[in-house]
DNA sequence: TTCCTTGCAAACGTTTTGCATCGGT
DNA sequence: ACCGATGCAAAACGTTTGCAAGGAA
């Protein structure tokens, strides 16, 4: 219902795909989705929907700043439903995604675009480790 | 003459195509080419070398370290010659890339992989800004 | 009724791969 | 001579687009 009134303030109408992306991105706060597997979740438990649909929806949901697009390697891009400012911790051997906020961070990103005499607007930061989960090396 | 043992210490044979790409990334320090802006220059000055050529030696260079790959965006990769560590300064309205060091941000990161109880390999920090430039807005 | 939205299939741009040939060592 | 490296063309992959049909306002 929430989302109804969210959807209209983008400008777009309320239509089923748009309604069951936005559910399935915020009761997945912490998931960081590729198109292909919110499209193989809504399949599997909903009616058809198309994998173009599923792209289409996302950008208009981008551009209203309702989630966040992610390009953690050159394949595929994620996707994951906007909070608060964060960045990423991620394990090259299990695939673990830790999201962290720094205050220090960003004061130092401000200082150094300043240093250079750019006008900062977004910034990337991820970071790839290993973690230390004792079932780190189990997944994948 | 210096890349052919650079080469074989990668355990690559010293060939054409590997050795005009290694020099073409070396003349262009500060550049981020594409595979297609490689193929491009080196197409317009020599004789044939397939497109493929170019991704697999761009492939190999990258796992002998001798050069980096980055993906700025979701559509092409990008690859520079391998010098120091440092991280990049992207302009959303011109297209201009500033590479840039900071002893503060790296001691930072170790600090929150730290935190994270990660064991930190590499990272990936690239701030969008405007840069203010006088010609910035003539470009592109 | 209007025109935005959708599904499908086809197109697209980048990157990878199969295969026969070529070329370092 | 061996086996890795290459060129070409075709395939693969994620993503975008054209178009006719469908649906929210």
């Amino acid at each position: 219902m929430k989302n109804d009134s969210t959807l209209k303030e983008a400008g777009l109408k309320v239509t089923h795909p748009r309604i069951k992306i936005l559910e399935l991105l915020q009761s997945h706060p912490e998931s960081h989705l590729s198109a292909e597997e919110i499209h193989n979740k809504l399949v599997k438990k909903e009616e058809t929907i198309g994998l173009a649909t599923i792209y289409r929806v996302l950008t208009q949901l981008e551009i209203a700043g309702l989630i966040q697009k992610n390009h953690f390697d050159d394949t595929q891009s994620t996707y994951e439903i906007t909070k608060q400012h964060h960045d990423h911790l991620i394990c090259t051997n299990c695939g673990k995604i830790v999201e962290f906020v720094n205050d220090d961070l960003e004061k130092l990103q401000e200082k150094i675009s300043q240093n250079y005499q750019f006008k900062l607007n977004t910034h990337v930061m991820t970071l790839f480790g290993i973690c230390n989960n004792g079932d780190c090396h189990k997944k994948k």
